[in-house]
DNA sequence: GGACCTATTTATAATTG
DNA sequence: TCAATTATAAATAGGTC
């Protein structure tokens, strides 16, 4: 009880924390709060949640009720991307990526740390949709992730 | 001014809501409060984050700063998952996974709907191990995604 | 780094219009 | 449905140990 400022006070909440010691603080304090506010969310509504964090420069932090990539799976499984140069008809989009994907099988073949830009676009449509067969098989994948815990820091 | 009960009470917080028109009002508000936090923590630690949450039976609801695709990428990048029979040494884990990749590039052939779950599970970590390689390819994928805005509702 | 403290700011449940 | 209100509960910045 002595020098005493202001506490929980600053408006200032969308500026960088320059002081390195206050950011790590502030990253902890702040990242338990979210994870805490989604880990209710799911609760109160059964939802599926997951949140993924990566602090510059650091390995990523991560939530998921009830895992995180059960999740990722079911989110990239919906996504329709549509064609960078068409517009895509959305009864066509199937199609054209199975021709997308017909393309692709050869590259599997070849180096794929050589691929250009648009070759890497392409295929990755290809794989999401892989992605989207895939993701219906169970769930034992799981590699060890959170179950509405917290993870080890 | 008359019949004044709790208004902010309450410490349920981690029950399922039952009545439904409570249930959704309480979503609305409490994701826009997640997707809030979330921003501010993102602006001020300088990290990225994205949140996707599924209602049940619903389309997900997404949040990302900059890009939701962008740090779902990354995550899945950063994963090394071991493989669930052998324990698996660090220095081997490329390596192995390039062999699983040998072998699934015939199943690209077949047709990927009648796969069983290891195949598909082995698919999966090929599938990973490409989208690491694929995902530093530029950004322009974005699909129209968040970049520190709501998404519309 | 973590655990606790506390003034202050936020989030939000129930309600009203 | 949806914005605004407001009493109350939570989150949290800065501090101490």
């Amino acid at each position: 009880m002595s020098t005493r400022l202001i506490k929980g006070s600053k408006s200032v909440r969308l500026a960088k924390i320059e002081n390195q010691n206050n950011r790590q603080v502030t990253f902890s304090k702040r990242r338990n709060g979210v994870f805490k506010k989604a880990n209710e969310l799911a609760a109160m509504i059964g939802a599926e949640i997951c949140i993924i964090v990566f602090p510059p420069g650091s390995k990523p932090y991560s939530f998921g009720h009830p895992n995180v990539n059960e999740t990722i799976d079911k989110y990239v499984g919906e996504e329709t991307p549509p064609s960078p140069s068409s517009p895509g008809i959305d009864g066509n989009k199937l199609k054209n990526t199975n021709k997308n994907l017909e393309r692709q099988q050869e590259w599997f073949r070849g180096p794929i740390d050589k691929m250009n830009y648009t070759e890497a676009s392409m295929l990755k449509e290809g794989l999401e949709y892989l992605l989207l067969k895939v993701k219906n098989y169970g769930t034992e994948r799981g590699y060890g992730y959170e179950n509405g815990k917290w993870k080890a820091e």
